[in-house]
DNA sequence: AAACTGAAAACTGTTGACAGTTTGCGGGCC
DNA sequence: GGCCCGCAAACTGTCAACAGTTTTCAGTTT
């Protein structure tokens, strides 16, 4: 493993661990990030390691207090519905940009992700949230703007650290692939008004079902 | 000035002061950022300096090649462009909100920007500019979305760093004086999708305005 | 027994020095 | 005379130790 000097610097490659164990639940929500002893566990100096941390802090995957430590980010119902805002934001005007702009390589990249969804609803549960991120990432690649991209790669981020653990309703998931078919339907179409539409609605619903089963964990925790 | 002994870490301070530097055009676009140099004006150590260095980096400020140092960012005619879908993305998104959120408070504070928007206008240039942000910014705080206004904020700065110098052209400016009594008077309404339609608008015009002056001035250096 | 006080431990904030890479320049070779 | 090689300077990347703050816990007091 560790035979092979590295090319990338200490600190890049401490981001993408850090971000594993945080991304996993290894380091659950709400836990300190101790900056020593994971340094010592990476085998690094604090110097690299607080670079990590504070990258992550920036993508807003840790939350940070002045002398006292950085923790796993927690998200209340409050911040979810402000994240799911701000997701909105960005992933509509991708959608309506997608329909625009969208070739039909882009097109064909979408139908393939939808028949992999289908395919990974059939099989495996966990498998097809993976899949439906991949959908949602395939309109915004289509959607031909970087920063925008940019910033949709750190919101689902959090969104994937806000679902860590959590059962998937299975009503909702069909729901979902029907809002994915009327998407490419209007993407295929070049309707931007109508991608960005049902975009939101598609958005809502996510929002809807994460809060429900976000307010069932956090009654049984206290 | 360093007499006082100041509460918020070097790093924190640091922050702010090459934020300043960069936005004021201190530090030009495309200048290098020297580590040991910079950490030598401001009297710290290189440690709190790097930190500031890649808070910057994460805002979109600064730029970073590995090894080969940081510049302060240089915006050509294309990363404009994109810079301005993310803008459009977010702050469409913050005008419809705005349009639904909006209190009377909210709407007496935009209409007191619009005034001082006016006063602006006809004495100093380049505080109208200034007012011109306070007025977007009023919107936002209107869409009481907290994280959508972060997105704003560092947008906007970007903006900035690319309008460190240019001539602005009067008649612009009166057309978007024009663009921002039409939004105060959607969002007064309560038209979400008016508001969110004045701001494309507003914006794209905003956007063809910059990207004339930029070419101009890119003629010019060479 | 509960609450306050003080010191010690743990952790973050900062520093200066060391190591590795890139860049620019001068000498030698074709 | 032009091009290539190699060395040295400058700068970034990394490390280990020091300083300051917060937290914890034992001892004392009421």
């Amino acid at each position: 493993m560790t035979g092979i000097p590295q090319r990338q610097s200490l600190a890049g490659q401490a981001v993408d661990v850090l971000r594993g164990l945080v991304l996993t639940g290894e380091i659950a929500p709400g836990a300190r990030v101790n900056e020593v002893d994971l340094a010592q566990r990476m085998r690094i100096s604090r110097g690299p390691l607080r670079e990590a941390v504070r990258h992550l802090i920036s993508e807003g995957l840790l939350v940070y207090e002045p002398h006292r430590g950085t923790r796993v980010r927690r998200a209340d119902a409050q911040e979810t519905r402000a994240l799911f805002e701000l997701r909105a934001a960005l992933e509509c005007a991708a959608a309506g940009l997608a329909a625009t702009r969208r070739t039909d390589a882009d097109l064909s990249r979408l139908r393939l992700v939808m028949h992999d969804t289908r395919l990974g609803f059939e099989s495996d549960r966990r498998a097809a949230y993976h899949v439906d991120l991949a959908f949602h990432r395939a309109i915004v690649a289509a959607a031909a703007s970087p920063l925008i991209a940019d910033q949709v790669r750190l919101v689902q981020q959090q969104v994937i650290l806000l679902r860590s653990r959590h059962a998937i309703d299975p009503g909702h998931e069909r729901a979902s692939m029907d809002d994915h078919d009327l998407l490419v339907a209007a993407i295929g179409a070049r309707d931007s008004a109508e991608a960005a539409r049902i975009m939101a609605v598609h958005l809502d619903r996510v929002r809807d079902q994460m809060l429900a089963t976000l307010e069932e964990g956090q009654g049984g925790v206290g």
